[in-house]
DNA sequence: CCAATAGTGTCTATCAGACAGTATCGT
DNA sequence: ACGATACTGTCTGATAGACACTATTGG
């Protein structure tokens, strides 16, 4: 047995590894989700896309990094990017999942709302946003990182009030509902989707103002803003998929 | 911005971290939560208690790591180890949380049947089974770590098959109810948690031979074993919590 | 007018909690 | 017999899905 023993190391005991984030950042857009790619100039995976990311500095934690990199491909502002919902989704240590050398990854999801094009000095130059199902094969494992990013988001829009962080700081009830729609991929019923959402405590609340506003044609909608909740009591239940040619899957043929 | 660029990097443009793994590894112990730590031998925090843990080797995952490290914390054997359920919690990554040098942790949480004290040579001379609520201030970061693994085990009852992983290969559905009951610190009423987990397909599956075990007088049990399902439909939810000092639903006077 | 979206009300099958009652063990 | 644990059945209030209906906009 020569593992290092966890007291009394010394720095050299140890094997270095380089540390890194990967970033899953989604939004809503068309009623598909899509997710943020940027495309890689060197090799390996020169012009694959992938998940953006980057080293962390030597004193910085994961979610500032996550925050830093974050800001730097898609030029939000650092007011924009310090506020938004960033969720650390679990660590990749394959030792050949990078073949250059041993890089252990961090994965966050970020979720935003619908925003312009990432305009884009730097690092932003060659980031895109890709519909989530037709997005090809990526970088390194980031297929898979992407798998289960878009598995955990679906599984917390059911039981925490995260599904608002899709949604501009107002936004109507129709909108929330797009947003269940497009991430589960199923359709859902409006009243009784409203009731359950109202009746969620601090899940939305209505803003005061008898100000409406309209997505084109139809009555206009009352505006909610996210309360004050992260769980939801109850929670929102997924339908059960009544779509007959589903075993279960690992991969989730998705397409429509 | 002096980041090193996700692509092009060389050997020497990124930080080297230090890499390890922490498990908080559960067992139900006479309807108890106990947790396994180890006493440390030296500074810094000697004496105190931590999680189990260690260094990843350079060529070996994050989940190989914590099963060798298990192995060694508690003797038991590769096939038992092998077999349990291991479940990546979070990355910790704060610069300052080993004051040596920078140390990035990767937490686990394995859940035991109720076991024979951990006999030990080496590392595992100084392991032991501590009350979860007992357990003191913990050495780094590590009572912050068995905090998130404690609302995470609970949290993962509701939706998933999770609670077998804490009974035997074969259980009664009391042992069964006693694991929600301690981990979530409630009462149950067995009538109805029998026929919510009977009623989640594949929780658990009636073992055929009558044969009946006691757990001393009354009237002996039929004994179950784990079904195939990871997920439960639908979820065995924990009751709201009655009790009367809670900080309670945020500011809505909720009704409509 | 019609199409489209927002919002309300209601009916009904199902389900969860509560709990009474029965069965089978050890002492 | 008795206490203790396992198991079954039933009653009732709450809930979720389905869906009919009204309201308010643009064209």
């Amino acid at each position: 047995m020569t593992t290092p023993a966890p007291d009394g190391y010394d720095p050299y005991a140890y094997a270095p590894f380089a540390v890194t984030v990967d970033l899953a950042v989604f939004t809503v857009r068309e009623a598909r989700l899509h997710v943020l790619l940027v495309e890689r100039g060197q090799e390996p995976f020169r012009g694959r896309w992938a998940l953006p990311g980057g080293f962390l500095l030597p004193r910085e934690c994961a979610e500032d990094a996550a925050r830093r990199e974050l800001a730097e491909e898609t030029g939000l502002g650092p007011d924009t990017v310090g506020g938004l919902h960033l969720e650390q989704l679990r660590t990749y240590t394959d030792p050949d999942r990078d073949p250059r050398m041993r890089v252990v990854s961090v994965a966050y999801a970020a979720l935003l709302p619908d925003l312009p094009e990432p305009r884009g000095g730097g690092d932003a130059a060659s980031a895109r946003w890709w519909d989530a199902d037709g997005a090809g094969p990526l970088a390194f494992d980031h297929d898979r990182i992407l798998a289960d990013a878009r598995d955990r988001i679906g599984a917390k829009l059911e039981y925490t009030s995260l599904a608002t962080a899709f949604c501009p700081a107002e936004f109507t009830l129709g909108e929330l509902q797009q947003v269940y729609e497009t991430v589960w991929g199923v359709e859902l019923d409006r009243p009784n989707f409203r009731r359950k959402v109202l009746n969620a405590p601090g899940f939305v609340e209505a803003v005061e103002g008898p100000p409406r506003r309209t997505g084109g044609r139809g009555k206009p909608a009352a505006l909610h803003r996210a309360g004050d909740a992260t769980a939801l009591h109850p929670p929102l239940l997924r339908p059960p998929r009544t779509d007959p040619a589903a075993p279960s899957s690992a991969t989730e043929g998705h397409d429509r």
